[in-house]
Parts: C-alpha cells; sequence; structure tokens
RNA sequence: GAGCAUAUAGCUCAGCAGGUAGAGCAUCUCACUUUUAAUGAGAGGGUCGAUGGUUCGAGUCCAUCUAUGCUCACCA
C-alpha cells in the first residue's frame, strides 16, 4: 500500500492524473485475438487491468485483463516515448490503463498489441492476488490461486478479477434468468412486483426476518414468499403473472441455505398442474440448451439429462418403487409402523403426511437422479393446495426432483375460499401449539379468493439451487455475488 | 444447535515432543528493445486470529473467545 502510494505520487510529479475521465475503447481482448489475422494491423484501443508485468529494460510486456479476457501488450520505448516509458515504471499489477496500439503476432507466437500509447486510467493502491499460470500442453496450470473461500466471499471483487471460472459462474446464472424470462413473456405472462415488507407472512413455511416500521409503529415481515400476492393478481384478472423474488427466511445456513435468496414464482390462470409439469420441463431443457448448448449437466458422479419429458410418479409410487412399502390408503398408526420397520425413528407428535414426507425424504429423494415429476402429495403439508381431483386425502401438487434434491414445487392452486379458511385455520392452530413455522391467517388474502379466483396452477422454483445444477457447483455461495456472511 | 478441521508475509503454504520465523510468487533496487512461471544479481517485508495460562522460554502445549470450512441436525 505505501509503495502503491508513493508510486502514484511520483505518477503525479510526472504530470499524469491517475484518475482520469474516460478513454474511447474500440477492441476487446478476446475477440481481438480470436479474429486476429496474421499480417493484419488493425488499430485499437484497448483498456483493462494489468495482470502481469514483464519488463525487458527498453521494452516491456503486460497483459491487461478486461471483461472478456486477457491481451499482451508489447510496450518499447522509441514508440512511447521517454516520458511514459519513465511513468511505466509506477505502473504495478493491478492498475488500471487505455491502450492504443495496433495488433501483432510476437515471435513465440502470442497475438498482441503493439503500443503506441499507453494511459494510466485508475492507480491501484492494494496489491491483488494474482496467481502464476503457465500452460502445459495447451492446459492451464494455475499456481498459488486465490482460493481462501473466506476471503473470496468476503471479497467477491477480489475473486472476480482474479478467478475467471468465477465470472462464468455469473455470467451463466444471468443468462439462465433471462432464458426464463424470455420464455414467460413469449407465454404472455406479465412480469410484476409486490411487496417485500408485508404486514403477514405466508406462502411457504419457514421463520421470518421481522422489522419495524417507524411512522405506522407497526411489526412488518420480510416476506418468506410472495405467493400470496401472486395469487391477488391473478384475482384481479391477469391471466398470468411472473415475479423474480429475494425472499428471507430466517433458518440455519449451509451450502444449500443462504437467508436471502431468489425465488422465481408464476401462476397461470386456466391451468392445473398437469399442464404446469409439460410447462416446466420444456422450461428445463430450454434453460440447459441456452446456458450450456447442451442437455447434460454433470453433478457429483452423476450424469443428469434435462432433455424433455421427464419420467412421472406419484408420491405413493415413487415410495413403493425405492422401499417395497405401499403407503396408499394406509393409516396414521399403520403409517407409522411402516416407518419403524424402515428403520426410521419418528417424533411421535408428527402427522400421516409428515410421516410420509419422512420416508420419501429419507429412503426416496436422494435416489433420484434423473429428472422426475414426484406428484400428488399428502394434504397436511400442503395448504394452498388444490384436493386431487380423484384421490382423497391428496393434493395435486408435485416437485421435480434432480439429482436427489428439490428445483421446483407447483400446485393446481387452491381457490375454494371456504376450504383454503379452513385450512388456514388448521395452520393458526398449529402456530397456537408452537410451531412457528405454520402460516398465520391472511385475512386480506382469503378476502381476495372469496372475491373469486379462476382455476389456477402456479410454481415457485428456487434460482440459486438452479443454477447450482446448471453449473455444476456444490454451494449455493458459489452461485450469489455476496453471500451472508458474520462481519469481520 | 452438535462434531471435526483450519487461522503463520499481499497470495499459496512449510515450520520436524517447546529454543525466538522460512519458501515460491508478489514488492523494491540494478541490468536487459519479442518476453510469457521471462532471466541474472541484490534488498525489504510478520504483534504467527484474539485473550488468558503452563514454562527459564510458546507459532508450537492447555483453556476460552472470534471468524471460516466440512459433516450432521434444522429447513418444503
Amino acid at each position: 500500500m505505501r509503495q502503491r502510494r508513493e508510486n502514484l505520487a511520483k505518477l503525479r510529479e510526472l504530470g499524469i492524473e491517475p484518475y482520469p475521465y474516460s478513454f474511447p475503447v474500440t477492441h476487446y481482448a478476446k475477440p481481438l485475438v480470436e479474429t486476429f489475422v496474421d499480417g493484419e494491423k488493425t488499430d485499437v484501443a484497448v483498456a483493462g487491468r494489468i495482470m502481469t508485468i514483464r519488463n525487458m529494460g527498453k521494452a516491456s510486456f503486460f497483459h491487461i485483463q478486461d471483461s472478456t479476457g486477457k491481451i499482451q501488450i508489447y510496450l518499447r520505448k522509441d514508440d512511447v516515448g521517454e516520458m511514459t516509458y519513465k511513468a511505466f515504471k509506477y505502473f504495478d499489477i493491478g492498475d488500471i490503463v487505455g491502450v492504443h496500439g495496433y495488433t501483432f503476432r510476437t515471435k513465440t507466437g502470442e497475438v498482441s498489441v503493439h503500443a503506441t500509447k499507453l494511459e494510466m486510467l485508475s492507480k491501484s493502491l492494494r496489491p491483488i492476488p494474482v496467481a502464476k499460470e503457465q500452460e502445459i500442453d495447451g492446459k492451464k496450470v494455475v499456481y498459488d490461486a486465490f482460493s481462501d473461500k473466506e476471503q473470496r466471499y468476503r471479497m467477491r471483487y477480489v475473486d472476480l478479477i482474479v478467478n475467471p471460472h468465477v465470472r462464468e459462474v455469473f455470467m451463466k446464472r444471468a443468462k439462465l434468468i433471462q432464458t426464463i424470462r424470455d420464455f414467460l413473456n413469449s407465454l404472455n405472462l406479465l412480469e410484476v412486483e409486490t411487496p417485500i415488507l408485508q404486514p403477514v407472512y405466508g406462502g411457504a413455511s419457514a421463520r421470518p426476518f421481522t422489522t419495524h416500521h417507524n411512522a405506522l409503529d407497526m411489526k412488518l415481515f420480510l416476506r418468506i414468499a410472495n405467493e400470496l400476492y401472486l395469487k391477488r393478481l391473478i384475482v384481479g384478472g391477469f391471466d398470468g403473472v411472473y415475479e423474480f423474488a429475494k425472499v428471507f427466511r430466517n433458518e440455519g445456513m449451509s451450502r444449500f441455505h443462504n437467508p436471502e435468496f431468489s425465488m422465481l414464482e408464476f401462476y397461470v390462470a386456466y391451468k392445473d398442474y398437469n399442464w404446469m409439469m409439460q410447462t416446466v420441463e420444456v422450461l428445463f431443457e430450454k434453460i440447459a440448451m441456452a446456458v450450456n448448448g447442451t442437455t447434460l449437466v454433470k453433478v457429483g458422479e452423476h450424469e443428469v439429462n434435462l432433455k424433455a419429458p421427464y419420467r412421472k410418479l406419484t408420491m405413493a409410487e415413487a415410495v413403493k418403487e425405492y422401499t417395497g412399502k405401499e403407503i396408499e390408503g394406509k393409516s396414521e398408526d399403520e403409517l407409522r409402523a411402516i416407518a419403524g420397520e424402515l428403520g426410521l425413528k419418528l417424533d411421535p407428535k408428527i402427522g400421516s403426511g409428515k410421516i410420509i414426507d419422512e420416508i420419501f425424504g429419507e429412503f426416496v429423494e436422494p435416489k433420484l437422479i434423473q429428472p422426475t415429476f414426484i406428484m400428488d402429495y399428502p394434504i397436511e403439508m400442503s395448504p394452498l393446495t388444490k384436493k386431487h381431483r380423484s384421490k382423497a386425502g391428496l393434493v395435486e401438487r408435485f416437485e421435480l426432483i434432480v439429482a436427489g434434491k428439490e428445483v421446483c414445487n407447483a400446485y393446481s392452486e387452491l381457490n375454494d375460499p371456504i376450504d383454503q379458511r379452513e385450512r388456514l385455520e388448521e395452520q393458526a392452530a398449529l402456530r397456537e401449539r408452537g410451531d412457528d413455522e405454520a402460516m398465520g391467517v391472511d385475512e386480506d388474502f382469503l378476502r381476495a379468493i372469496e372475491f373469486g379466483m379462476p382455476p389456477t396452477a402456479g410454481i415457485g422454483i428456487g434460482i440459486d439451487r438452479l443454477t447450482m445444477l446448471i453449473t455444476g457447483q456444490d454451494s449455493i455461495r458459489d452461485v450469489i455475488f455476496f453471500p451472508t456472511m458474520k462481519p469481520e
């Protein structure tokens, strides 16, 4: 730091302003290198951060890195003049510079820019942890990379400068979101925004973050889901709405959980969960193709194929297939006995729906590697889902499981206002008994439903986990720019 | 919430039952007008995460704390 400040002062003594206002960039590193034709001199103006410097006396080589990649610059005293070359002594790795010059190929074969003019664009005061790289047989070997996870997450800006694969992941994330948005727009859904600060939280089972509004002197919750607001909009007459929503859940953290995360929900009037399944498999195939150019994705040792259509199993069929046990039509006591035979230890307070869920989560879900729709859940755990049209005790809900993990959750939405009220009141009763994740009764939501909501299909997709799947990352912190951390 | 692990130079890491801190890269000086882990010669750089304790002596042993990672639990 001290050395850098001295270099900064030296530049000012030489009459160079180290923080100028603009630079007329005409070309970018990667396309320049890729489209270079031998013998062709293209005049260029490039800008970027200095990543390496090799000083040869009266000539120097250095690499700059811009948003597309790196390109080497060749700087000769005879070409840029005494003044500039002298000033270059005070340029450091990490500085952002602009270069005018022309393209050429060096004796060793690297496409480079022969500088005719060099400008400091921003002096860096902190040394960046650049790794040494060497190409051996076309493979890049990186020495001493900036790899400390804590530092990478705390200083993502440095991580992004130094670790190109990190940038890749986030560009893929953006592409994924863009693909979804284009797809939903092509279905004529309306992109909307709904409140993050909610007086009653609902739409999911989770503990909320609580805050306070001073002027109104009232408690507000950061949303744990936006479902109930999107349904109000369906009541309001939109045929389809969607929202990319940051949601907040006050729960533990792990490589699959961050307290704030991104959820896409969309709702389409006059459709049911069968329609939604077809839509989802088309969407996921499109995402994989758009982001990776293939429907194949590597997850750990497994290779997953996201090509539609996906296998469909009811929850009862899935449990039977993987445990050999029949759960359809069984009473709570019978289910508890089955769980016992399988070796599951269960809290005696939980009901039959929860027992099935435990069996499924323990013995089935981890084994579902290829994309599989699991349909028809027990009613107890789905207070916002429409009863199954033909199977008692079940609801029209599905989850898509890929690589042993849930990636989305969808229903034929409950639009019977009387049924809905009863279910929310059951939730409220659970909450009374100390289940602080049970939903409260949102009277305004019920009022909306009472005005009449068309039959509707709805879905929630965890964008972070989907990004993990598509980009092959195994921690949610690697797909969120600034994951939640304790203060330093 | 529980267990295990980690914390030493800007970065990546060594540091051998306790004896006063080291390497590579980065930085600085000199040389070098096609180098690419440039090269050659030289130099500087550290409250060893924090606080206590044991000891003649602690980076090293013990305790507590803090942060992080991994696993489990929790969590649609």
